[in-house]
DNA sequence: CCCCTTCTTTTGATTGATTCAAATGATGGC
DNA sequence: GCCATCATTTGAATCAATCAAAAGAAGGGG
């Protein structure tokens, strides 16, 4: 199923239908918070003469015409998702960077007005939890810290 | 004065008083939230022979010792802010990467807590208000768009 | 069904913030 | 004032991401 809605969705943005772009599409469906890397590595197993170029060409292609959205976590290379539209917010790893939606935050409308803007024209708020995942967590307690400053 | 606070900042974090160090948190108070580059010219300023490296450590240094805040802004470069241990917030410009403080958002407490963790351990919620300043919303309007694209 | 214009992809070089590493220099407790 | 320890300088290296030019496909018009 997967390649026809990649292809529709190109189309519908009316974007060209091309192989790397339904690939990394495709790849998009498989890894949610795909990094230009990991989505590079999974198309190149399904279209190995892809460039990793043409991933980045894609996925800014993607996010231009609201197919994908960018989340650049601090200084973690930049993730993209499919999931568009609804505003969603993350929660992302300190330790590997890796991300997970958090669909909605409790008393949620309230919170994403500034009450101070200093001239700015706001568009969008955005949320970031920032913690460890459970596999870093786990890291952390086998391997103990160096030893404490002061 | 600004001197002297320094210095104390600096010994009261245990953190050894050098010239270097003294004229990056000067440069803090007279940019509250400058990246590596601009406080680097604004030390050099004062202390012309301080290298950039010196600048980055001395950052690092500080964020480490709990003295500074560093705030990663989607893919614009680092800056860095004195003002710490209220969890306040941020307006980004998507045009310049200037940054202002939003000291509180309406109902604040109960929207930084996550409805699902996914098994994170969440540590901390970051909430960023993206938009345009002043001098670039004027930018914008006074060049319009190059042309829609379809 | 083919051509031609336009848009994509490839390739290889480049940028720019940041970090690493080794040698030199300064700080401050004793 | 000495000396071990920590900072700074210098110069190279990393890594994600972008730029640019040439070669290659997509797909609408004929």
């Amino acid at each position: 199923m997967s390649s026809t809605d990649a292809r529709a969705l190109l189309r519908e943005a009316s974007l060209r239908v091309t192989e790397p772009r339904v690939a990394v599409v495709e790849a998009l469906e498989g890894h949610p918070h795909g990094s230009a890397d990991e989505l590079y590595s999974a198309v190149a197993r399904v279209l190995p003469t892809t460039s990793k170029q043409a991933v980045y060409n894609v996925l800014h292609d993607l996010a231009d015409h609201g197919l994908a959205r960018r989340i650049e976590p601090g200084d973690h290379p930049a993730r993209y998702e499919l999931r568009v539209g609804d505003n969603h917010h993350h929660v992302v790893c300190r330790g590997c960077g890796v991300i997970a939606d958090v669909d909605c935050v409790v008393g949620h409308a309230p919170c994403l007005t500034p009450s101070v803007d200093h001239g700015f024209a706001v568009v969008e708020a955005e949320v970031v939890f920032w913690g460890l995942c459970q596999a870093c967590t786990r890291a952390r307690e086998a391997t103990p810290e160096p030893s404490p400053a002061i």
